[in-house]
DNA sequence: CAGCAACTTCAGCCCATCCTCAGGTTATCC
DNA sequence: GGATAACCTGAGGATGGGCTGAAGTTGCTG
């Protein structure tokens, strides 16, 4: 209980957005639903334990990476979350600074395995670094412009709706009015237009925005 | 009992297609024969138990979507039902929204995970882009007729009635004329005839809506 | 504390989209 | 074959979704 609240206060002021669930079915439902950039697995956990969430969720094919928390009498359990698929892991107590490179490690690993570099017509957009070039010039996007970029570029081929952005961005956090991405989008293209990339982003009325 | 009925009936009425069996025997061997787009499974059966069939059918290779019902203090079976494989579990008692919801979740992630693209005749319907191509060329749909298309098209071969198309469009949200969902039919004919494909969408006089 | 950058909200505009109406057309039933 | 209900469709006014510039807010930095 007390450990879940500190970590999730303590990785939002470290900049991640976090989503946090009380058990293990709470925690595979999200998991299934939203595909997040890296899950924290606590294996001791109310309702369903944390090898069972990680099972279902690989069987589910997903391929998130996954960090596992254990106490440092589970060596049993640590060996067969490593052989379910996770990632890594970290064994209780631990150096909050530890958990957050260990974090950025896999978040880095992932985007990069994908190979980090999407080429959406001249733009290369570097996920990464977080930066988009238009023939070698990086573009001055803002934070959230980059994060919106990168949304809409590793779902190219789909519709993405506004709604699932807001998650994206703001990690249900906080209710922002339907315009903050709006907005967004707006400084987004005419950050594209200047560099003769006017139509990357594209409207699907009623649905949401797309790339491609 | 009163519940199985009353199900099928609410789903029916929301444009599903209900085949339902009064026992875990029976609902067994119906899913072995049939390949359904989705399973409610309740935990508490006569003649054979709910996780059974689930175990069943899974062990026989089959991996429709389940979503289990069961109630509340039923945890152990519920943990026990997704590591069986299990999709989702809705706790009873629930919100009928909130199963159609679901099922249709289901339905949809299923059919997109497959391939995002219907073909339709000449048509290709694009569930992902929300968009349909008639040899490349875009139709300009609107997203009322984009809607209906997708909803006729993933129940083909069926018919669907126009109550039931009005809850998928309008979400139970207003209610509209009854002839407002015949306009949108008139309007995406008209569009589809500009490209060849006149007879595309089907009256069924009395009924609904269909395809093919 | 001032300055600045990023973010969010506000307000207004534009126009695609919607719904309804009214009248025409087609199927069904006796 | 006529009556009736179900369905079709074009037109037009109302709506509201989406875009954008500007103003207000927050938070960081020096």
């Amino acid at each position: 209980m007390r450990l879940r609240k500190s970590l999730s206060e303590g990785l939002s002021r470290s900049g991640f957005a976090v989503d946090s669930a009380p058990d293990g079915i709470t925690g595979l439902a999200h998991a299934l639903a939203i595909d997040y950039d890296v899950i924290v697995l606590d294996l001791m956990l109310p309702a369903l334990d944390g090898l069972s969430v990680l099972r279902q969720l690989r069987d589910a094919g997903r391929s998130c990476p996954v960090l596992i928390l254990s106490a440092r009498d589970q060596v049993a359990d640590r060996v067969h979350g490593l052989e379910l698929g996770a990632d890594d892991y970290l064994i209780k107590p631990f150096a909050f600074d530890e958990l957050t490179a260990r974090l950025q490690a896999l978040v880095r690993r992932r985007y990069e395995q994908r190979n980090p570099v999407l080429q959406l017509g001249r733009i290369a957009l570097n996920t990464a670094l977080h930066c988009a070039r238009c023939e070698s010039v990086e573009l001055p996007l803002t934070p959230n412009e980059i994060a919106l970029l990168e949304l809409l570029a590793l779902r190219r081929g789909r519709v993405v709706s506004p709604s699932s952005l807001e998650d994206h961005l703001y990690a249900g956090r906080s209710s922002v009015t339907r315009n903050a991405i709006e907005a967004h989008v707006s400084a987004l293209r005419r950050k594209l237009r200047a560099v003769g990339e006017p139509d990357l982003i594209k409207t699907r009325r009623g649905f949401g925005y797309y790339i491609e």
